[in-house]
Formats: structure tokens, sequence, C-alpha cells
DNA sequence: AACCAGGTCATGA
DNA sequence: TCATGACATGGT
């Protein structure tokens, strides 16, 4: 038996593997012989989880706390969520769900063609970018590819972007990968920006609105206020706290804000959280 | 074989 | 400012 680097777990704090990679906020890990594989950034790894212990291979200790978050108090999400009875329960289902600390180029983009299409399809496309254009990473004697740098997709071109069959999103990509290019500094203007600045700097960018700027704070730069108001999270308030509410007469937008409040007042800062949590939940019914 | 999917953007009134 | 359709692809 080959031994591989171990982080131990701090015992008191909730962390659950499986469904926080699962959870779908991340796209391309597989499990494959008791372990994920995946591929953050520049790196191709693999991680599983034994009781306390955290074994994994290809990275260094450093960046897998960082990407699992395990330095973050998940108790301070868990305190404010214990009240309320749907989310609860949902805390009870996925104990140990950590919101990942994604790439943010890649989380981008990601969320870019998440638009109105399945996360699945999202995911394939992604997939599709990175065997493409991305570079090739070698593991367990298994392919996998990194996924492409915004240089590595300018120089690429649109036309080979195109082949990707991501449909009409190569052109906000492509558009994308230029702007980011030329501001390389983007990621911290967007750390070192208040919550609304961020939003906005990140709307800026073509087929990136509100909404979408919302994810990709939550997933990539741990702004756990951050609460996407999407189909899903309309269903489940619509369905339980704001039950009887009618609102055929309002636009969405109003119904939306609707959401936010609610959300604000229940969870505070953690409402991101409480969403992943409510989403994983609903999902899986 | 139609129809739908975690949305955004460009139109038109 | 508000509502409506187009967008390109893969899965059911």
């Amino acid at each position: 038996m080959v031994e591989f680097d171990v982080i131990e777990l701090d015992s008191d704090q909730p962390f659950c593997l499986d469904k926080t990679l699962s959870c779908g906020q991340a796209p391309r890990w597989h499990q494959e012989n008791g372990w994920w594989y995946g591929v953050v950034a520049d790196s191709a790894f693999k991680v599983r989880q034994d009781g306390d212990k955290l074994h994994y291979d290809g990275v260094g200790s450093d960046f897998i706390s960082r990407y699992f978050c395990l330095d973050f108090d998940l108790w301070k999400v868990y305190d404010r969520l214990k009240d309320d009875v749907y989310a609860k329960r949902a805390m009870q289902e996925n104990y140990g769900l950590r919101i990942l600390n994604q790439d943010a180029w890649e989380c981008m983009v990601f969320q870019m063609t998440v638009n109105r299409i399945r996360t699945k399809s999202s995911t394939d496309r992604i997939t599709r970018i990175s065997s493409r254009l991305g570079k090739k990473l070698n593991i367990d004697g298994k392919e996998y590819f990194t996924f492409p740098k915004p240089a590595d997709i300018v120089n690429a071109g649109l036309p080979a972007l195109k082949s990707c069959n991501i449909s009409y999103f190569a052109d906000n990509i492509m558009i994308a990968a230029n702007k980011v290019l030329e501001n390389p500094l983007w990621e911290n203007e967007v750390n070192n920006a208040d919550y609304d600045a961020a939003v906005s700097i990140l709307s800026g960018f073509k087929g990136i609105k509100h909404r979408v700027a919302e994810w990709i704070l939550l997933f990539a730069f741990k702004r756990y206020e951050a609460f996407p108001v999407d189909a899903h999270i309309r269903k489940i308030f619509e369905e339980n706290y704001l039950k009887g509410h009618y609102f055929g007469t309002d636009t969405d937008d109003k119904f939306d804000e609707a959401v936010k409040d609610a959300a604000s007042r229940k969870f505070g800062d953690y409402r991101g959280y409480a969403l992943e949590y409510l989403f994983n939940t609903y999902r899986s019914q």
C-alpha cells in the first residue's frame, strides 16, 4: 500500500468531501476507486476522505486547505441556520458540505455558460474547452487537462474556441479572455472591492449580469453574503418562506428582491451558504 | 421529435 | 422601464 500525504482534519470542524464535490458547485470532479480526481488551476490531483483524515496526491497541503477552505469555521454558518426549519433540515442532510474556493477565471467562464442551461451541459462545455485548449496533465496514468488561461484562449482564436461546441457562449468567453489579459489585476480588484462594487466589476463582462456575478462571488471569492436568486431558489422560496405571497402582479425583479430580503433577515451574512444548502436539498428531492 | 434547461441581450412599444 | 424573442446545443 502506497502512503499518501495526509491532512488531519480538525475534529470540531465539519467536512464531508463527498458532499462538497458532488453538489455541483465545481465542474470536472469525478470519483474512481474511492478517490476523487480533479483539476484545479494548474494541477491535477486526487483526494480521499477517511474519517478525520484527508489523503491526497498531486498538490501540497496548503493548496488543499485553501481550495477546500478548511480553515473556515463552518459553525458560524450552522449557528445561523439552526433556527430555521428548512435550513436546519438542509444542514443535516448536507452536513460537512463546504463551499470551495475555486479558480476565479475558470469559475467565471463556467458560470457564464450556465445560462438557463443545466449544469451538466455546462460541465461538458468546460471539459471540451479544456481538452482542446488546455494543457495536458497526468495522474495515475490518466490524462487530465487544465482549463486554458485567457492567453491560451486568445492565442487559439475564436474558430478554435467555437469548435468546442459551446454555442453562443464562445463570443462572450473570447471577449472576457481579452479583457482579463488587458487587466491581469482584475481578481485583486474584485477581492478588494466592497460587495456592490464587486458585483459591478463582474457585471462589466459581457454575458454576466447581477445573478451570475453573485454565483462567481460565492464560489471563487468567498463572499458568503452572495445570494443569486435563480429559478430554483425562487421556487424554494415560493413554496416555503414566501408561501401565500401572490406575486403574479409583481415583476420577477420585485419577487427576487423579496427573496433577497427574506434571505438577509433569516441568514444574515451567511445567506450564500444557506442558499447552497437549500439548493442541494431541493435538488436531491 | 418536440421541448426544455440555475440567463443575458437587443429589440420594440 | 417593461415585456418579448433570439440565442446554439445536448439530453429526455
